[in-house]
DNA sequence: CGGAACATTGAGAGGGATCAATGGACGTGG
DNA sequence: CCACGTCCATTGATCCCTCTCAATGTTCCG
C-alpha cells in the first residue's frame, strides 16, 4: 500500500498533544489535516532538506530522528539540533525562501509536509493556529538561546549532562523511559552539538561511568544519578563555593 | 514636550527600510502607525524587559544599543545578542507568555512598543505583514544558528573576527562607517556573547592590532585589513594549509 | 570472515582560563 | 581644576581542560 494513502490524521494522531495541533480545537485540527495532505519517508542518512534547498514547506516528524546541521564555505559544520516525533523542521527557510541548515534522518523517519503558504493562509482564518504557530517559532528561539548558554559558559561535562538529560526527558514525554535510551546520534554528532571533540565525548562519557551517574555501552545510555546530572548543570564551579541558596 | 506625543510614524521613519515595516505596501504601513501608539524610552544599563516579566509586546530599536542575556539558576549569564536600531527585541517571550532573556540598554535607547496581539490581529487581515513577522521570527532563527556555528566550531581569533565583521556591516547597514565603530558593550559583554574571558578578548584585540589587522583604543575600533579578518573566518585551521586562494 | 564505521583509551601539546597587577578613562565632589 | 574612586582595559605568569595524534577495540553488515 502506497505510504500516502494512509490516512493518519492530526485528529487522530498519538503525536496531537506534542505537535503542531496541541491546545487546537477540533475544528482547527480538521482544518489542518486538510493542509496535510502529503506525507514523505526519509531513509536514514538522508536529507530531508539541504541548505540552499528552496523552501516550501515545514515538516513535522511523525516516526525517526534528525539532526540539523549548518556549514561553512571552508567546510567545518555544526550540528544545531536533534529533532523527535512531534518536532517541527524547516523554520530556517522562512526568511530568505530557501533553507539555511540541512536535515539528516539518522534513522528511517517520516514526516509530514505542511505546504507553508496553506499553513499561513489557515492561520489568517484561525487565530488560535496562527498563535501556535508563533509560539513554536518562539520555542525553537528560547531553545537556541539554551544552546548558546551551553555552548558559551558550559564546560564539557555540564554540557553532557544537559544534553542527556535533555535528550531523556523529551523522550519521557514520548512515553518512552526516564532513564534510559539508546542514542541514536555518533559521538561525533553529540560532539558537534556540543561544541567538543568526540573524543571528549568518550570520555567524559567514561567519566561519568566510573563516578557511577550513568551506564554506558556504546549508544544506550542509563541514567543511575539523575540528581548528580542536575548537579553539574546547575551548580557554577568557580571558586569554590557551591552555595545551594 | 511629553515624549509619546512625538509622532513618527512608520511611514516617515528613516528605519523602514529595516524595520518592521521594511517592504510593505503603504496601506499596510499605515495600519501599522495605529498599531505603534506607544514609545518607552529606556536608560543606559536600565532593562527593557526582564527574565521571567510577563510578555505583550514586541519591542522594535528606534535608536540606542542593547544587549539580551540569558541566565542560569546558578548566576552564570550569556549574552545572546546586541541589538541595534531597526530590531526587534521580544521574539522570546511568545512561547511561555513571559519573557526567557532579559534586554538591558548599553546606551540611552528609545524604543516602539508593538502590542503582540494586535500585531497577530492585525497580520491575520494583511498576508504581507504576516508573512514578514514570520520571516522576522526566521531571521532571529537562522542568525541564532550562526552564533551556535561560532560558538561551537571557531576558535578565539576566528570568533572575534566574525563578530567584528558582523557588527560594523550591521553599522555600515545603518549609515555608519564601513571600517570604524565604537563599541558599546564591555569586553566582558563581548567575551561572553563569544564564549571566552575578557582577558582573552583583551589580548585577542591586542594581537589582531599587532598584526596590523585593526587598530583599537578601548572602544574605539577601526578595521585596517578586513581582508585578513574574513580569511579568518572562512578558512580551516586544521592541517596547516592556510592557502589564502 | 573481513572490512568499514564507530567507540574507547592513552600520551602529549596547546589555547584559553585563571590569578594578579597595572594603567586609562570618566565622573563626582572638594 | 585637581584629587579621588570606580569601572574598564591591558598585560604577564601559570595552570589545566580540551584538542590532537595515535593505537586498539567493538559492532555491524556484506
Amino acid at each position: 500500500m502506497d505510504l500516502h494513502s494512509i490516512k493518519v490524521a492530526c485528529t487522530s494522531c498519538n503525536l496531537r498533544e506534542l505537535c503542531l495541533p496541541m491546545g487546537l480545537a477540533p475544528p482547527e485540527m480538521e482544518q489542518l489535516d486538510h493542509l496535510i495532505t502529503n506525507r514523505r519517508r526519509v531513509r536514514r542518512g538522508a536529507a530531508l532538506f539541504a541548505a540552499g534547498d528552496p523552501f516550501t514547506s515545514l515538516y513535522a516528524v511523525r516516526s525517526g530522528f534528525f539532526k540539523t546541521s549548518v556549514t561553512t564555505a571552508d567546510g567545518r559544520d555544526q550540528v544545531t539540533g536533534f529533532q523527535m516525533a512531534g518536532e517541527i523542521l524547516g523554520l530556517d527557510g522562512i526568511v530568505q525562501d530557501k533553507h539555511a541548515c540541512s536535515a539528516i534522518a539518522l534513522e528511517d523517519a517520516e514526516v509530514c509536509v505542511l505546504p507553508f503558504d496553506k499553513l499561513e493562509q489557515l492561520s489568517r482564518e484561525f487565530s488560535a493556529l496562527q498563535h501556535h504557530v508563533h509560539r513554536i517559532m518562539s520555542r525553537e528561539i528560547v531553545r537556541d538561546q539554551g544552546v548558546m548558554l551551553l555552548l558559551g559558559s558550559m564546560r564539557a561535562e555540564e554540557r553532557l549532562a544537559a544534553f542527556l538529560l535533555n535528550l531523556v526527558q523529551r523522550l519521557h514525554a514520548r512515553g518512552f523511559s526516564k532513564s534510559e535510551m539508546v542514542l541514536r546520534m555518533t559521538r561525533e554528532e553529540i560532539g558537534s552539538y556540543l561544541g567538543m571533540k568526540l573524543e571528549t565525548v568518550s570520555r567524559t562519557f567514561s567519566r561519568f561511568q566510573e563516578d557511577g551517574i550513568i551506564e554506558v555501552k556504546q549508544r544506550y545510555v542509563r541514567i543511575l544519578d539523575p540528581n548528580a546530572l542536575n548537579a553539574l548543570v546547575n551548580h557554577a564551579h568557580t571558586g569554590g563555593t557551591d552555595r545551594v541558596d
